[in-house]
Parts: structure tokens; sequence; C-alpha cells
DNA sequence: GGGCTTTCTTGACACTGTCAAGATCCGGAA
DNA sequence: TTCCGGATCTTGACAGTGTCAAGAAAGCCC
């Protein structure tokens, strides 16, 4: 609140240099800070500006234009993604069910942690979905998915597109949908249903769900 | 006749009252006409005002604020979602499968036809979906996909909730991962997948979906 | 007609992204 | 070392946004 600012000859002391240094990743590091405190609509030019120390022009000489700065937190988010489902499925043991349901259930909780994420992730309009790093990095994270959907492949040893597809299409409406949510959309039926059960319903053959 | 050009609903007969009318529908008509346009972000109180013919502070007095108005877009994007759902069953015959796939259909192709509107309804973060004409409204599209379930229910002729959810986020997912879109997002993959497999893969016992 | 309410306009404010111009500092060349 | 180019950051401005306050215009009821 009290921002004195400090006269131009001190020479001692922590005086913020004029070249940041890594304004670049300070930046995206806000800005992911921003979303996870405040939500989708939590991040700003100038507030990422702000956060990283520096003038809300600043961004300008790293970034194109918030779409630019977007696509990049879009890709670092993705990553995190990645690490969630990763974690998720190596504390699921070695079952292939077991697998898959711990990677979902790391999918929907990282929907739900990091809801002003996830939504820059996939719904921001002007994340540039076609930027080479952007692409890579969420196919590494869809790679997560489809290598658990393996052992339920129906032309095995071969990936089952179709069902891969099935598979995230589910979890990710059951995500953005809010059934997992702890403080659900409005609209989500009492008891609220397990996706485990949605899951076994999909992968495994009929009767063998329950 | 130096009459001003009427809004979309005329309530009863040539009484209207003076200046505007029914301000608040116009100002509902604009904003789907603006979000149809130009997408999610193409709607603008100030915008929606100018092209309802109104000064950019009229719709204060209508809406307390934009989230109100997002709530009532959402509500009348909903009744137009369930008349397009309803219109893909009534096309597609009597056979459950085919009714449920037609629903199915519908759902997807109003995602992609409509997105600036689809995001509103189920994403948009400052819609109030505790809203009771919200809730309802919701509600009775939600009801459409349901009632096609039914006969696909494991505790027939009682719903099956669980196949519900599962039906409704595979489709979601589906629709919103632009897996069915003209336009894919980036990461879809070739060939795009047709929605009806995923479906009966969910819904028929298993080998029968081939 | 006189008052009252609703409806709408005008004007202002803080906030946003973006651009232009200038200040500052790093690194390499002379 | 000194000097200069260019990268980096700041300041200031602009149009656009949502929202609020104050005032004008029109309908309604007495």
């Amino acid at each position: 609140m009290s921002e004195t600012p400090k006269p131009a000859d001190s020479l001692s002391g922590p005086v913020r240099p004029h070249h940041h240094g890594n304004l670049r990743q300070a930046l995206i590091t806000a800005s992911i800070q921003l979303l996870d405190a405040e939500g989708a609509s939590g991040l700003t030019l100038r507030k990422a500006a702000a956060r990283a120390g520096v003038s809300h022009a600043a961004p300008a000489h790293h970034f194109a234009g918030l779409p630019d700065l977007l696509t990049a937190v879009a890709t670092e988010a993705f990553a995190l993604f990645t690490g969630a489902m990763r974690e998720a499925r190596q504390g699921a043991g070695d079952d292939p069910t077991a697998r898959l349901e711990g990677i979902c259930r790391g999918y929907i909780r990282f929907a739900n942690d990091h809801a002003g994420l996830f939504h820059v992730m996939f719904l921001a309009a002007d994340v540039d979905r076609s930027n080479p790093t952007f692409l890579s990095t969420s196919e590494t994270a869809y790679a997560e998915l489809r290598l658990a959907c393996l052992p339920f492949s129906r032309q095995a040893p071969d990936p089952d597109q179709q069902l891969e597809i099935a598979v995230w299409s589910l979890v990710h409406g059951y995500a953005v949908l809010g059934f997992g949510a702890c403080d659900p959309k409005g609209f989500t039926p009492t008891p609220r249903p397990d996706f485990n059960g949605l899951l076994r319903r999909l992968v495994l053959p009929a009767g063998a769900a329950d």
C-alpha cells in the first residue's frame, strides 16, 4: 500500500534491475498463479505483469499479445496436466482397469482443482491450438490416456482408436459437466454418479461392470 | 406507417409501451445474434444495446449486470437446444437406437453450429446456474436425453441414471473436444471417429456394436 | 394538470489490451 | 577502457469494456 519509490541515487539495496532476467517464464508462472487463484477470468496481461514486478507494457516484448501468452500458458498447463495424470497412474498399481481409473481420476481432479487452467487449455477462444509446441505438449497428455486404453483394445495389441476417443470424451464430458466437482454446477443429479462405474460400462464386457 | 421496426416477439397485439417496447427480449435476441455471428467473445453489453437501438446504459434497467444478461441468454439458448434435439429425434424414426443417435446428432450439431451460444450455456463463468428458470429450462433439455436412454436401461423399465450420465458425458465431451466439428481444434486424430460407434459401444452389449 | 415511476440518455470512472516514444541497461566492437 | 547498437523495460496514450450517478422523457394513476 505505502509504495515509496526509491531515490535514484540509492546505491546499495535490493533495487529491481531494469532487466528482469527471465521475464517470459515469470509471466507464464504468474499467469498460472492468477488462474488458479481467481479462475478463468482472473488472468490479465496487466495483472500478470504486476505480479511479475514489471510495468503493464513489458509483456509485449515477450508475447505478441494476449493470445500468445494464453497459448504459452496452455502449453505449460498441459505439461502439468500430463504430470497429474502420470502421478495418478503410478499410484494406482498395475491392474489395467485400476490404472485407467487412476488416470481418469487424475484427469477429473485436475479439471476441478485447476478450473481456470483447464478453461484456458481446452476452451479459451484465442489460444492458438495449431501452435507446434502446444500441439506436441497436448498430444503427450493424450498419449497418457491412450496408453492406458491399450489393454482394452478390441484389436489388441493394436490401439483401438474408437475406444480412446470414447474414453477421452467420457472423462472430459464428465469433468466439464461438473459431475465430479465438489461444487456442482446446478443440474447435477443426486446421488452423484461415480465415474468408475461409467468407465467400466464402456471398457468392460456387458454384465462385468457390476 | 412510420413505425420503428418491431422487436422479435409481440406479446399482446398492437399495444406496445411506447419507446422500444420489450427491450429485455430485444437484448436477449440481439445477444444471441451476436454470439452466433461473432462467437463467445462477441457478446458485449454495449454491442447488444447498440443492436437493440438503445444507449449503452439502457440494459441496466432490465438486467442487474452482464452476468444477469448471460443467464437469460443461456436460458433461452437451452430452449433452442431442446428444440434442436427434439427435431433431430423426430426425424430419426422409431427405433430406440436410431432415436438416441438422432438426439446425440442434434446435440453435437447444435454445439458446432452455435459455438458461442454453447459456450455461454455450459461454460461461461458468470452465468448463474442456480437460477430457477435456468435450472428448469436446462433440465428440460436433459430430460430429452434421459427419455431416449430409457430403452437401454439395465433396470428397465426404471431409468438407469448411470447410463444417462455416461451418455451425456460422452456426447458432451465429444462435442466440446471438437471431434464432430468441421473445423477441428488441432489434436483431432484422423480419420475422424464417428459418434454412433462410440455410442453403441456404451449402450449395446459388447460385440453387438460392430 | 400534478406527481410518481419506469425507461432511457449522458457522462464519468476504473479497468482491459495495444501501440508509440523514450529511458535504461547489456554486450560486443574499436 | 570507451562507445554504440539493440534488447529490455517504462511512461503515456487510445479505444473498448462494465458499471454507476444524475438527469431527461414518457407513461400511469390520482
